[in-house]
RNA sequence: GUCCCCAUCGUCUAGCGGUCUAGGACAUCUGCCUUUCACGCAGAAAACACGGGUUCGAGUCCCGUUGGGGACGCCA
C-alpha cells in the first residue's frame, strides 16, 4: 500500500522547530517510500486562526525545502461532512445529543479534580431523552465511547499502549454552534485523505486512543500512528511560544542554511548509528520510523552553528554571495557592484572558512568592498603606531614595483622585503594586514592581497600611512 | 490529582544479554599547524539516576523508587 503522510498544523503561530521536525519526519517518510506528503490546515478554531500565520507556515516549510503533494487542504472548508459524519454517528447509536452547558462541565470539572478524580464528563446525557432537553440550549454530539474494556494503539515508536476505556470518557465530536472539534475533523479527514501513517508529537499520543475508537465507530480503518517525542527548550520544558521558540524564519534570519537546519532536526531523535553529516537525499534514503528514539530532546543551538558552519564551507560560492548581498548592502548603504562581486567571490574560499552563520560570513566579507577610510579595530590601530607605518611606506615603495600582481608574486614582494631588512616577518605582516582589513582577524594575507589587487592593496596602504584610518570600529 | 510516556558524558546520541575497562558528534580543555582569526589535525576530561530481582553473565530483560515530560477543553 502506498505510504501517505501529512503535516497538519493549527495556523495560530509560526512553524516553530518542533512542528519543523515533524514536518520533516513526515515528508521524509514519504519521499522515503515513494509516497504522498500531504499538507493539512487545521483552521476550524476560527478565532484563533489566522491568514498570516498560514502564510508564515507555508513560507517556513518552503524555506525548509519540504514540498508538500498537491494543494494544502483547509479543513475548516470541510466542515459539512464533518458534521454529516457526526449526525450519521447519532444515527446509528454512536453518538448522542449532550445539553449540559459549559458552565455545568466546568463545575464538574472542578469537583472532580477537588475530590481527586479525572476531571471527565459524566456521561449525564448519554441515556437521557432529547425531550428532556432545556430549550434554549443549543446541544453538541458527543461520542458514545466504550465504558469497559481497554483501547490499545500499536505505535511505530511508543510500542503498544494500552489505556482502560474507564480513563476515557465521551468526547464532543460536533459543537453548538455545528462546527466539528479537532477530534472529530481530523478522523474524518485523515480517512478522507486516505492518510496510512499518522507522524506527529508525542502530545497527541494521548489523542490517539480517542480518536481510535472514534474510527473505528465511523467504520474506517486506523492509520498507523507514530507519536516522536517533543522537542523541549534550553530548561527541559515543551516548546512553546513562551519558551523561546522561535519560528524557523527567523533561523533564515539568523543566517543558517535550510540543509543545516534539516541536518540538526533529523539528528534530534532521529539516528542512524554514529551518523552526524547527513545530505538530505542521504536521510531519504536512509529514514525510517525505526530509527526514532523514545526520549525527548533538548534544543542546542551550538551544534545547530557547527552543523550550520559545516554546509557554509560546503556551499557554491556564488550561492553564498546571494544569501549575503542583501545584508552587505544594508551594511554598505549601497548597492554592490560588478567588481565588488567579482572580488568577494574571489575571497569566498577563505571567507567561508570562518563563519559560523551567513551574518559572520557577510561581516567578515565587509572589508573587502567597504570604502576606504576602514574601520580599525583597537588590535589593528596598535599595530599601526608610527614604527608600522614606516614599515609600510616602505614596503609600498617595493610593492608598486611588481608587474604581474598574483597572491604568489605579492607574497614573494613581501618576503623579499622582509629578508633585505632583515625583520621579524610579523614586524612587516600585522601592519600591512591591519591597512589591507582593518582587523586582526582576518583571511590569510597573502590571499587578501591577491584578492584586491595591486591598485587597491596600494591604496589602502596609502591610506594607513597618512594616517587617513579614521572610522573607529565599534568592535574591540 | 488521574492516566500515559521517558531515563547512557553538559547537549544530541550509538548500544538491541557476553565483543562495554561504554563508541561517535557538539561544546569544553591541551597540543600541533600558522603572519592574525579561523579551518584542519592529534589528544584530554566527561555518562549507563537509585534499589531490588531474572540470568553463568545486565547499560541492555522485569519490578519498584526517584526525577523529568506529556495529556486530561464546545483548543489544536
Amino acid at each position: 500500500m502506498a505510504v501517505v503522510t501529512r503535516f497538519a498544523p493549527s495556523p495560530t503561530g509560526f512553524l516553530h522547530i518542533g512542528g519543523a521536525r515533524t514536518a520533516l519526519f513526515n515528508w521524509l517518510y514519504a519521499r522515503h517510500h515513494g509516497g504522498t506528503f500531504l499538507l493539512r490546515i487545521e483552521d476550524t478554531d476560527r478565532a484563533r486562526s489566522t491568514q498570516e500565520a498560514v502564510d508564515a507556515l507555508l513560507h517556513g516549510l518552503t524555506w525548509l525545502g519540504l514540498d508538500w503533494d498537491g494543494e494544502p487542504v483547509f479543513q475548516f472548508s470541510r466542515q459539512e461532512r464533518h458534521a454529516a459524519e457526526a449526525h450519521r454517528l447519532v444515527e446509528e447509536g454512536k453518538a448522542y445529543f449532550c445539553f449540559a452547558s459549559p458552565d455545568e462541565l466546568t463545575e464538574m470539572r472542578e469537583k472532580a479534580l477537588a475530590e481527586g478524580r479525572s476531571p471527565k464528563y459524566d456521561r449525564r446525557w448519554r441515556d437521557r431523552h432529547p425531550d428532556e432537553a432545556p430549550k434554549d440550549t443549543k446541544p453538541v454530539i458527543r461520542l458514545k465511547a466504550p465504558t469497559e474494556g481497554a483501547t490499545t494503539i500499536v505505535d511505530r515508536v511508543q510500542g503498544e499502549i494500552t489505556v482502560q476505556n474507564s480513563e476515557l470518557d465521551d468526547f464532543v465530536l460536533l459543537r453548538a454552534d455545528g462546527t466539528p472539534t479537532y477530534m472529530l475533523a481530523v478522523v474524518v479527514d485523515d480517512h478522507d485523505m486516505g492518510v496510512t501513517h499518522v507522524v506527529r508529537g508525542d502530545d497527541h499520543t494521548n489523542n490517539a486512543f480517542r480518536q481510535t475508537q472514534l474510527f473505528q465507530a465511523l467504520g474506517y480503518d486506523v492509520p498507523t500512528f507514530a507519536h516522536v517525542p517533543l522537542i523541549h527548550g534550553q530548561d527541559g520544558a515543551k516548546m512553546s511560544k513562551r519558551h523561546g521558540a522561535i519560528g524557523v524564519d527567523e533561523y533564515d534570519r539568523l543566517g543558517y542554511l535550510p540543509e543545516a537546519m534539516r541536518n540538526y532536526l533529523l539528528r534530534l531523535g532521529w539516528s542512524h548509528g554514529d551518523d552526524e553529516i547527513i545530505s538530505t537525499d542521504q536521510a531519504i534514503d536512509w529514514f525510517d520510523l525505526d530509527g526514532v528514539g523514545k526520549s525527548a530532546a533538548r534544543f542546542d543551538l551550538a551544534k545547530l552553528d557547527s552543523l550550520n558552519a559545516h554546509y557554509i564551507k560546503e556551499a557554491d560560492n556564488g550561492r553564498l554571495l546571494d544569501l549575503i548581498a542583501p545584508r552587505l548592502e544594508r551594511l554598505l548603504s549601497r548597492s554592490l557592484t560588478a567588481a565588488d562581486k567579482t572580488r568577494l567571490l574571489a575571497g569566498m574560499d577563505g571567507l567561508k572558512q570562518r563563519a559560523k552563520t551567513l551574518i559572520e560570513l557577510a561581516e567578515g566579507s565587509l572589508f573587502y568592498v567597504d570604502s576606504l577610510p576602514l574601520p580599525l579595530d583597537k588590535k589593528a590601530a596598535k599595530a599601526l603606531s608610527e614604527e608600522g607605518r614606516k614599515v609600510l611606506g616602505a614596503l609600498a615603495g617595493v610593492l608598486s614595483g611588481v608587474d604581474a600582481w598574483s597572491e604568489e608574486a605579492a607574497e614573494a614582494a613581501v618576503r623579499g622585503f622582509v629578508e633585505a631588512e632583515g625583520m621579524k616577518f610579523g614586524a612587516v605582516a600585522q601592519p600591512l594586514r591591519a591597512a589591507v582589513s582593518g582587523t586582526m582577524a582576518s583571511p590569510a594575507l597573502f590571499e587578501m592581497l591577491g584578492v584586491l589587487g595591486k591598485e587597491e592593496t596600494l591604496a589602502r596602504m596609502t591610506a594607513a600611512i597618512e594616517g587617513r584610518i579614521g572610522r573607529e570600529s565599534p568592535a574591540a
